[in-house]
DNA sequence: CTGTTAGCGCATTCAT
DNA sequence: ATGAATGCGCTAACAG
């Protein structure tokens, strides 16, 4: 079928070995050789057989990422990145899928391993720690986004703490007091660390915090919506909500459509984690950006750092990446924390008439 | 490090072949030994090693999908799918991401079967038929999406013709006459097939076709919002347009929405293959559905098929999945063809009150 | 610098 | 029903 290595040494009449260090270029052959050999493997349209290879190397040329899903616009960009700069060095991206389910990553994690998988990058559940641990002493791992905290893997974050501070803070500084926040899960790292940004950026302008304008949920758009309900339900809604929940953001969107209440006129909203659509939505939709894109890039960094030489477990660390927060048009500026609007009518006619002010 | 066959066959004080035997399940082991050795293996934490079984069988237990991108939403769902479908089986999926470059397939495809998959979906730029034509000879190749013309490998196509049909004749149904039309390139097949379902459509009802309707381009949201200008900047604008490029979605709703457009008061808004976000969106968006879940799932069974047997060439055929109109509230009925609108207000409070001009 | 030998872990042929 | 032997394609000692 394929042309092996054999193949082309007795095309060039030398040994299997040396037609492996010419095409491997060891540097233990003599430049004619090596060209000689290199030539005739071109022509014969010789390829290196991956398998046999990693038979005798115990390498594997596959690196595996396990996120949750794919719908999670952070995990799309990962997963492109992940295997775009995988692909230039030549290995093959194995991409799992594990649903935020401890079992399913459980299996996926020994099937890989199987595999021989030159290393891991996974966005842990966090309950599979002792597992992972074990594996990491066959196979370089780095966790990103979350850390499980039953291991001492290398892992890449985003500064969930910052960014959700930030977010706050632009809010605080937009006028608001009452900032709902929608957050994820509290067992999960961004979970409780955006929570505690959000509280920071509270504490710091002296705004006393209010359990009712705090919501954490599961990872899914309905959390939005039943959460975007209760806030606005309350005897004094929130003047702003921030979603941190990135998946619960279409669920808010919903309720405020359903509801009429304009964005931002009477409602500022911000997001967590960029979509693609939100900057072409109406009003483009602020949010604090998590970075995805460099996440994913000093994930690929630090475990190709750890497959280069084989780094044991010096220097394992846990890296931050800062996030940013990207202003559009969903936010606005509060007077009067509360009562009648001056409502001037703002530039947006498709708006609510409320729309002006805004502005001041 | 880890425990290999030859560990298990001592530990059971029997030979290699005969561990193999039993644990692979041939039925050539006497029942007893048959689980003694299982359990042995069980015990020492036995895992076969698919690396050197794939050297002997010529096996890999890799499926790879190769698809343009992870942005567009029916990419997503496919990768989901075909994962969890593979995972299931017990195959490991590569997941390669072309860009939809002709270079960057050919350059994946090489590898990909360097690297000895089991299988592959491809959705193919059709710019590589030559090289996949080959390929074919050592792997079950299944093509999804897009048909690569040159080559006669099974494929699995989305039923375009009918959905942009349906989705036509659905606008028309609703009394819009001047329906405007975004669709993909011509050089692809949904491309041309959608233009084509949409003349149909058109024919049927006798409708002259207007070329100044029709607008092709590549599948990025630039596109819809120069195409979207292009059409309502016409001395008489469509009253619905149909986004039959699914990229472009975002740049016709920019375009929508800075112009003060109200949808569906004062254009109706048709687009092809769903999104999470549509259906959140408001007005939820109505859809022509290319129905990426079926179509991944038939591409793999269609691939395993191959794959089980041996099934050489004999009944490749194209399989269509129907597609299916999933009307939400973009698209409204529309009584007068043009002049003055009866305009009764719709229930979209929120909108701009500037709407009706832009009908006539 | 090159050829010979050995073996990675497993499946499979051929004996028995 | 089982064991011994062979080789998948390649790399890595070990000699020369």
């Amino acid at each position: 079928m394929s042309v092996t290595l054999k193949d082309v040494a007795q095309a060039a009449r030398v040994s299997v070995s040396t037609a492996s260090r010419a095409l491997t270029g060891t540097g233990l052959t003599s430049e004619r050789t090596q060209q000689r050999l290199t030539r005739i493997a071109r022509e014969l349209g010789y390829r290196p057989n991956p398998i046999a290879r990693g038979l005798k190397t115990g390498q594997s040329r596959l690196v595996a990422l396990l996120v949750h899903n794919l719908t999670n616009a952070s995990f799309q960009v990962m997963a492109e990145v992940v295997q775009a700069r995988l692909k230039a060095l030549n290995y093959q991206m194995l991409l799992c899928i594990g649903g935020d389910d401890a079992q399913a990553e459980s299996d996926t994690l020994t099937t890989l391993v199987d595999h021989r998988i030159d290393g891991l990058i996974v966005v842990p559940t966090g309950k599979n720690g002792a597992q992972l641990k074990t594996l990491a002493k066959d196979v370089p791992i780095v966790c990103l986004v979350r850390r499980d905290d039953a291991t001492d893997l290398e892992t890449v974050l985003a500064d969930d703490p910052q960014g959700a501070y930030l977010g706050t803070r632009h809010l605080i500084e937009l006028g608001h007091r009452r900032v709902g926040l929608i957050v994820g899960r509290q067992d999960t790292t961004s979970g409780r660390e955006r929570l505690s940004g959000y509280v920071r950026a509270l504490r710091e302008a002296g705004i006393a915090r209010d359990d009712a304008l705090i919501h954490a949920g599961h990872y899914v758009p309905e959390t939005g919506a039943s959460c975007a309900r209760k806030l606005l339900d309350l005897p004094r809604p929130p003047t702003a909500i921030f979603v941190a929940n990135h998946e619960a953001t279409l669920g808010v969107l919903r309720v405020t459509a359903e509801r009429n209440i304009a964005i931002p006129d009477d409602l500022s909203l911000l997001c967590y984690e960029d979509m693609p659509w939100f900057e072409w939505h109406r009003p483009a939709i602020s949010i604090v950006d998590n970075g995805a894109r460099d996440l994913a890039n000093l994930a690929v960094d630090r475990l190709l750092h750890r497959m280069d030489k084989d780094n044991g477990n010096d220097g394992v660390r846990e890296y931050r990446v800062g996030a940013r927060l990207i202003k559009r048009d969903s936010c606005r500026r509060i007077d009067a924390p509360a009562s009648a609007k001056s409502g001037k009518p703002k530039s947006s006619p498709s708006k609510s008439s409320a729309a002006k002010s805004a502005k001041v």
